[in-house]
RNA sequence: GGAGGGAUGGCCGAGUGGACGAAGGCGGUUGUCUUGAAAACAACUGUGGGGGUAACCUCACCGGGGGUUCGAAUCCCUCUCCCUCCGCCA
């Protein structure tokens, strides 16, 4: 969420920097709302302290006679003021909702594009590897060794899910293990989270109101079913104010994803790609707004240095306005190669999302004793999102002869097993 | 799932219609005293909104929401969470 006060204050400029990402939203409509919002505060607050005194002094009357007439006087009193109250309540309601439908402001020295090919490729990283022979791609890898299932996941959940077994089974229980410990190293505190959260934590993490659609949920019993495991990670410290010797907070956690999206089944969705669920390893940052700049360049170079462990091809992309997420300033994207679909995937997004989901989740510290409180800064970046690095494993590690080749720092966490297949 | 009990400031805890944003204690900050520390004493010590250049004024908040009343921490309704007992269960 925005800064009213900013809205208010620097209107042009926030009209400005929003319009770069490719909507419009109504900002006037807002500006007006708080107006009128602004304007009915003070008469109502104006009966309201005339009310307290005279209630006071009514306490207090000895008189009868005048006793009766002040009541009399001060329920007509009380009627004006439930009447504003309650136009207070719509306006603020009606304010409310607008103000969570408004994303965030792209960081100033963002890319102006309309969409992911205006993208900014910000280094590339190792070389693309060459065959002897024509590589394949992961589904056809996967299903000649009988390591990936698809019918048998559709059997069991419809389009969209598959099972994995033995070799890649485990392979995947690895990279979770190997990331959570890499992070570890890193400085980030391991969580382990619940994976059904109420309504309210995705409207903190910036998913509500406008992605409702991709969340599976159960209203019954108002339990949702994580996209990310930022959604659990960004309301960790919902209403809490943080002592500011706390920051920066670093944590990371392993969750399932569970995404409802409806896509056109072809080449876009082959394989694993894109599944209802998938598994993530998450990193997760809350600082002081000086200090975000430094916490985001640390999320990047720790994403990285997983892809260099796993000796994954890569390279990073500053993301334009048009492709920015909703809660985002800034976001550079992970991708990479996968000779076998012969594209670069994105495995990793990284972002600073500055006070945008702390004011939504109320997030706040106290720079310095007896000050205001602030809200603190908060960035995500997955670390990384596992099936597609499964995919880069599986497509750049086939042998000719079909196998796949364990990358070396992965060895260790599947019991020393070198070969799949 | 059934029955009962509870939720008050950073913490403990008083408060059943007006003098309560809330006693008292602990903790914290600052000051006095002291060579220094401790002790003692004193003052200060919640959050958010609105107005004002500012001093400051004002409103709201005693788990959440709604209601009764001139006036609610206090009465009523409702929801959530916690505790105890019973049942069920991986």
């Amino acid at each position: 969420m925005l800064d009213i006060q900013l809205i208010r204050q620097k209107t042009s400029e926030i009209k400005a920097s929003l319009n770069i990402r490719g909507s419009d939203y109504d900002i006037d409509k807002i500006i007006n709302l708080d107006k009128q919002r602004r304007t009915l505060l003070q008469q109502t607050e104006q009966l309201k302290s005339k009310r307290n005194k005279t209630s006071k002094d009514i306490g207090n009357m000895k008189d009868n006679q005048s006793r009766v007439t002040l009541i009399d006087e001060m329920r007509e009193v009380g009627n004006q003021i439930s009447s504003l109250d309650n136009e207070v309540r719509k306006i603020e309601s009606t304010l409310h909702k607008l103000m969570l439908e408004i994303p965030n402001i792209p960081h100033s020295d963002t890319p102006v594009g309309e969409n992911d090919k205006d993208n900014v490729t910000i280094k590339e990283v190792g070389t693309k590897p060459s065959f002897d022979f024509i590589p394949k791609p992961h589904w056809e890898i996967g299903t000649n060794l009988g390591l990936i299932d698809f019918e048998r996941g559709v059997k069991l959940s419809g389009s969209r899910f598959y099972v994995l077994n033995k070799g890649i089974a485990r392979m995947q229980r690895a990279l979770i293990n190997f990331m959570l410990d890499l992070h570890t190293q890193q400085g980030y505190s391991e969580c382990y989270l619940p994976f059904m959260v109420k309504e309210i934590n995705f409207t903190a993490a910036g998913q509500l109101p406008k992605f409702a659609d991709n969340i599976y949920r159960d209203i019954e019993d108002d339990a949702w079913f994580v996209t990310t495991a930022e959604v659990p990670l960004t309301n960790l410290h919902r209403d809490e104010i943080i002592s500011s010797n706390d920051l920066p907070l670093f944590y990371t956690a392993y969750t399932p994803c569970f995404r409802r999206e409806k896509f056109a089944a072809g080449k876009e969705v082959r394989g694993i790609k894109r599944g209802h669920q998938f598994d993530k390893v998450e990193m997760y940052a809350l600082t002081t707004p000086d200090s975000s700049d430094e916490a985001l360049n640390k999320l990047l170079i720790d994403a990285e240095e997983t892809c260099k462990l796993l000796n994954l091809t890569y390279r990073v992309q500053r993301l334009c306005s048009g492709d920015l997420g909703f809660g985002s300033q800034i976001t550079y994207d992970i991708e990479v190669w996968s000779p076998g679909c012969n594209e670069w995937l994105e495995v990793s997004s990284i972002s600073n999302c500055g006070d945008f989901q702390a004011r939504r989740a109320n997030i706040r510290y106290r720079p310095k004793k007896n000050t205001k409180t602030e809200y603190v800064h908060t960035l995500n970046g997955s670390g990384l999102g596992i099936p597609r690095t499964l995919i880069a494993i599986i497509e750049n590690n086939q042998q000719s002869d079909g196998r796949i080749q364990v990358p070396e720092a992965l060895v260790p966490w599947m019991s020393n097993e070198e070969m799949i297949g």
